[in-house]
DNA sequence: GCGGTAAGGTGTAAAAATTACACTTTACCG
DNA sequence: CGGTAAAGTGTAATTTTTACACCTTACCGC
């Protein structure tokens, strides 16, 4: 029947890290959980890996049925593997990161999973290992938002260059030199400036942005 | 009996991506497999992950099983999980890569399982998705070595600033100028020159040096 | 014993990247 | 029509990075 069956088999789950920005803050959802064990703590919005589909396919079906959005921006973060992470049963966990737009995300769809957006720096004690998963989470995606052009994915389509260094400052925790920052952006093709203005920040108004992700794969050089 | 009967469940292993340093190479340790699916295919060291240990623990045991050795420095690259990635059964893989200074290995011990040291840049195709967990273990240790100095986990404990310059080579795929690589060495003040001379590179013969782990940890700073 | 050889070891100047820093413009609001 | 609050803009100093060539040393073979 099969060659390995002197060992023993897990069940295998996904939990997501989901990164929104949002009044200027770096946030992720993060609920109550709803069922046994743990039942009432903070936790991620996880499921399990299901037979017939990878890993990464579970993930993406979670981040599915949680916002009702595909294709997001998702990457691996690791597994979690304590053998007593799991109150009940052997569990080990493939935790995923995701950037969303925050905009993207209907709140009805949000408040019946009964998540919400929490302020990266605030987050409270969480379920089993989850804080230890966010950690990570935040220090593989900060490392990767300073190495390619993903922070778009938090953003509108159109944003302009103050939110642009706001995210930037909220994912680094550090203010940054707004004549600086703006020359940096000038250097890169493949963020451009369109016609269009945005009065909801100010009252002069600001010209809008748009990331050319056609434009960045010709030349693929990114460095804040 | 359990809160998630409806699921099913997978058996986990771990694969070690081995990292050495011998003769200006980097190299990783390979061996062909000696049982089913793929017997006789060029593979990673792996094994099944038990019930009563941790999936880090289950990396150590397995390096230790192969190696002889513990307290290898060791990182995990990430889990694999597509659903047909083993021929058979569906079984899951987390992979790690270890460093290990080559001359701490019995070459007796190599050889009776079964394993042998390959250039990295000469991999041969690898059973099933070995190939890929190499490559993003490759990334993942190359942009390590870059931020922190373990490298010197893949030299002997006293090594030649030649020997430390040949191994960022090897790593990065390029060629590093002499004098500003010992210039930057110099300014490490965690990097300590002895007065041990090797003899064994050179007629001259060149200074050891030695990483000072203690001296890191006050000023953990680094950067090549 | 001496010339060849091959790796060890050393400093400086030019170029590039990064940082620090302050005032004007604009349009809404009361 | 004055106050306000965010948008937008350039330059000089500093730091970091890069490029580059020659002398030293000890062994080896003749």
């Amino acid at each position: 029947m099969t060659y390995y069956h002197e060992h023993s088999k897990v069940w295998l789950s996904v939990d997501c890290i989901i990164f929104g920005f949002d009044e200027g803050k770096l946030k992720i959802l993060i609920g109550k959980r709803q069922m046994d064990p743990g039942r009432g703590e903070w936790s991620l919005y996880g499921g399990f890996v299901n037979g017939n589909e990878s890993v990464d396919d579970a993930a993406s079906r979670t981040l599915y049925e949680l916002t009702g959005l595909r294709n997001l921006y998702m990457r691996q973060v690791g597994a979690f593997g304590n053998v007593d992470r799991d109150p009940g049963e052997r569990v080990v966990s493939i935790a995923y990161y995701a950037l969303i737009n925050v905009k993207d995300y209907e709140d009805e769809l949000r408040r019946e999973h009964g998540v919400e957006w929490m302020d990266i720096n605030e987050i409270p004690q969480l379920y089993s290992d989850h804080n230890d998963m966010v950690r990570k989470a935040r220090k593989m995606m900060q490392q990767k938002l300073a190495q390619e052009p993903v922070g778009f994915r938090l953003l509108p389509s159109l944003f302009t260059l103050t939110q642009l260094q706001k995210l930037y400052e909220a994912v680094n925790g550090e203010e940054l030199d707004k004549r600086n920052f703006r020359k940096r952006i000038k250097d890169m093709d493949f963020i451009e400036k369109t016609e269009l203005i945005d009065k909801t920040g100010s009252k002069r108004g600001a010209y809008l942005y748009r990331f050319n992700k056609r434009v960045y794969n010709e030349d693929p050089t990114f460095k804040l």
